[in-house]
DNA sequence: AGTGAAAAAAAGTGAGA
DNA sequence: TCTCACTTTTTTTCACT
C-alpha cells in the first residue's frame, strides 16, 4: 500500500509550496507564486512534478466527523497471536478495507497494530469489535481508548 | 480549537459531494455534478454552504512524510499526574503548538493523551521527549510505539 | 432550489531567453 | 528552467423556471 518509494530532490521553493498546499491546496498558483517569488507556471510545473513523484499523495477536503453523524473517535491497540507473515497480511487487508478505520499502523512494541476508528455511536463500535476482533481468532487482545476531545488533527508534515 | 458547533442539515446530494471531495477535492464541479445529477453551480453553492458552516474544515494536500525528511511516525500514550483543569489545558496548549505533533487526542481510560508524532529520526524524537515529557513534571509516564508500516492513513469520514 | 448561458478567473501550453 | 503571452478549462455570476 506504500507505493511511493519515489525519492525526488526538493529545493526550498518546493518546500515552501508544500507548506502552503498542506494548509490550503485551493490557493491559486498565482498567489503561491507571489509568496515564493516564482511565476504561476513555474509553481504549476513543480506541483505537477511532485504529484507525479508521489510527494503529494492526495488532495482532499477535511470534513467534520460530527457533521456526517460519526462524532466518536476511538483508538484501539491490537495484539495478535500469531505473527506469521500470512496472518499479518490478512489483518492488514481487513483493516484497510474497513471504512470506519481511518488510520492503521503496524507498530513495534507491546502491541502490533494501532487503529484510529470513527463511528456514529458506541453500538456501532461494539458491532465493529465483534466483527473485527472477537470474530477473528488471531486477535489476542485489544484495548480501547475513546477520544473525549480532538486537540489537534491533521496529516500535516512539518516543513524544515 | 473545535470551532464548529455548526450543525447543518445535509441531504443525500451533500453527502455524495462530500464523499467525492474527501477523496479528491480537485475534482471539477462539473464532474461532481455529473456524478450526483446536479448542475455545476448547484454543486458549488452546496460546497460553499458546507464550507461556511464548518462541515468542510479545510482543503489540504496530503504529503509523503518521507519526502520531507520526516520518515518516522511515532505513537505516544501520555499519562499525567495531576488532572486539574489548568494542568490539562497547559498540556493541550503545548501539544497543539508543537509542529512535530500531527495529532493529539484527549482520551478516557488508563492514559490521558494520545499523540501521533512525525519526526526525521530517533534522535529528533529523543530530543522531543526530553522537552515535552521529561521536562514536564506533570507527566507521570509515557509509552512509545514506533510505526513500522503505514497500512492506512487519512482523515476520511465514512459517508452513510 | 435548480438550470443554462455568459463573464471572470484560473490552470495549462508553448516559444523564447 | 524560468518567464511571458496565449489557449483551454473551470469557476463564478446572473437572469429565469
Amino acid at each position: 500500500m506504500d507505493r511511493s518509494p519515489a525519492r525526488i530532490a526538493l529545493d526550498d521553493f518546493d518546500r515552501k509550496i508544500l507548506a502552503i498546499l498542506q494548509k490550503d491546496n485551493l490557493t491559486p498558483q498565482r498567489t503561491i507564486g507571489d509568496a515564493v517569488n516564482l511565476s504561476a507556471p513555474a509553481v504549476q510545473r513543480r506541483i505537477k512534478k511532485m504529484t507525479e513523484a508521489g510527494v503529494i499523495q492526495a488532495n482532499v477536503a477535511v470534513v467534520d466527523p460530527a457533521a456526517l453523524g460519526h462524532p466518536i473517535t476511538i483508538f484501539v491497540e491490537v495484539e495478535i497471536i500469531s505473527e506469521t507473515a500470512d496472518q499479518i497480511e490478512d489483518a492488514k487487508r481487513e483493516f484497510a478495507a474497513t471504512p470506519e478505520i481511518q488510520q492503521c499502523y503496524y507498530v513495534t512494541g507491546e502491541v502490533d497494530f494501532l487503529l484510529v476508528i470513527v463511528v456514529a455511536n458506541m453500538a456501532a463500535y461494539e458491532a465493529l469489535t465483534k466483527r473485527l476482533f472477537f470474530g477473528n481468532n488471531n486477535v489476542k487482545r485489544f484495548r480501547t481508548f475513546v477520544a473525549m476531545e480532538r486537540i489537534k488533527a491533521g496529516l500535516e508534515v512539518p516543513v524544515r
